[in-house]
DNA sequence: CGGCAATCTTCCGTATTGTGGAAATCTTCT
DNA sequence: AGAAGATTTCCACAATACGGAAGATTGCCG
């Protein structure tokens, strides 16, 4: 092996995905993966293609490549025991605190909820597990823009906008990279009625090894998560954080990042 | 390049994941990938910990690898787009009949629903996307069991065994590979209170260009899923599969398998 | 429609990378 | 402690992967 990152041409095969996944939902060209990589234009081209017909890209009419289905077969493979391990965590943080718990993947450019323990309270946040949610007015999806670097977040919001769900939710870039700033120095957000109204949410981002960011929430309604509530379980959630983060290949919180 | 496949080392790679995928949660060690890859073993070894170095495979205590947390983000990715293309078909099967509809990944060793539109009945089949479910009682396990190879399906019952939901869930392996031989030969199953008592679910497979596995089904209470709309609802289900697996790269439904 | 620029694709000589056999090491069981 | 099986390391060498150059395609503009 030449150095210890082993085989060169497979490292260049997850360098090319992770340029197309960071190139979002329209596609990338060879030339921008080429870019991305470093590599030359023949060698992305030819690693492409390789992945192509292994099912892990798919090329789009207009030459473009896009990430594939076989990537989501084996995705949820790894997500079966994964997710599985960070159930109790998620478990651990209801019963103490008694409300809903939430784990979150950045998803394309948009959060995809992927494990939930309801709240036993009857009025409770209802979030479907699988549903996506835009970036810019939810917890876990404002924690984890505050893990990418600034020059994703741009891309991202190039690419959505700041979609609105309800009067609070942020809609000016400014407020938004505010939020980040803010997410970044203390280790959590809070969604204040931004992605429902009546509801609000803490949530804390969670780095994995390889730039994949997850984030972990605590969500109800107003009228029960109320301030001392949030001070209560803001160091049970970065806990809770570190502890999947752990569970995901010894993965750690996120450093701040003073770009 | 050597042949159409591409990258010889890519392709490898992405063999050690499938054997890997294909091993079970408890992990898989260098010779059972090397024998079920074709590879040597320090071939094997190499490449398995170049992919650890990436983050797509874990190193187990006991030396055992198991997939890991990046390939749960780029399927996360991959299927940011992929499912939304699939929503539509899904949202069209519910207008049509009336009743919920889903679609499921396998993952791992049972199935994950990854979408769900709501039939708009008060009454219906409330399934968590991102919840999993045995294959062996549920109309997706069933479907998806049916579009694996033979010998996949043993590995699995074997680790699995055929776990009880109910008093009508299928406890026999005989039981079972019948329902396997009739899903093959008309291509839908039924889920009769098996996964849940006065419900009822029928569903059709889909398999990846790669080895992916998904299922779409639609679901409802004893009451309201009557013969005479399964009866309706077949051609439409399979046409549905058909589409997804169009819209999923290109793939269409198994063909069948008379191993 | 033609021209142009940018992007994509193919080709090929060659050297670098990946290979697999053999040996060494580790782990588990009796 | 010894044996057997599994895992890991090493190294010579050949086969695979590389990237530059040339050719092909696409989209835009006048």
């Amino acid at each position: 092996m030449a150095g210890d990152g082993g085989l060169q041409s497979v490292r260049r095969a997850f360098a090319i995905l992770d340029a197309v996944a960071a190139g979002g939902d329209a596609g990338t060209g060879v030339t921008a993966i080429a870019a991305a990589t470093g590599l030359a234009e023949s060698t992305a081209h030819r690693i492409a293609a390789t992945l192509v017909s292994l099912g892990a890209l798919r090329r789009l009419p207009d030459r473009r490549y896009a990430l594939a289905s076989r990537l989501i077969w084996l995705g949820a493979a790894a997500a079966s025991a994964s997710i599985d391990r960070a159930v109790p965590v998620l478990t651990r943080l209801v019963e103490t605190l008694g409300e809903s718990a939430n784990l979150a993947v950045l998803s394309g450019d948009r959060a995809e909820y992927v494990a939930q323990i309801p709240s036993p309270h009857s009025m409770r946040m209802f979030t479907e597990v699988g549903r996506r949610a835009e970036l810019n007015c939810t917890g876990v999806g404002k924690a984890m823009l505050s893990a990418l670097p600034d020059d994703r977040i741009e891309a991202i919001i190039a690419r959505t906008g700041l979609p609105q769900k309800t009067e609070h939710s942020i809609s000016e870039p400014d407020a938004l990279w505010a939020e980040i700033a803010a997410a970044r120095a203390r280790g959590w957000v809070l969604d204040e009625q931004e992605q429902e109204l009546g509801m609000r949410c803490i949530a804390a981002p969670i780095a994995g090894p390889a730039g994949d960011v997850y984030a972990v929430s605590v969500s109800g309604p107003l009228t029960r998560i109320t301030d001392a509530l949030i001070e209560r379980a803001v160091p049970l959630l970065t806990g809770a954080a570190e502890e999947i983060a752990g569970l995901l290949d010894g993965s750690r919180p996120p450093r701040n990042r003073p770009d």
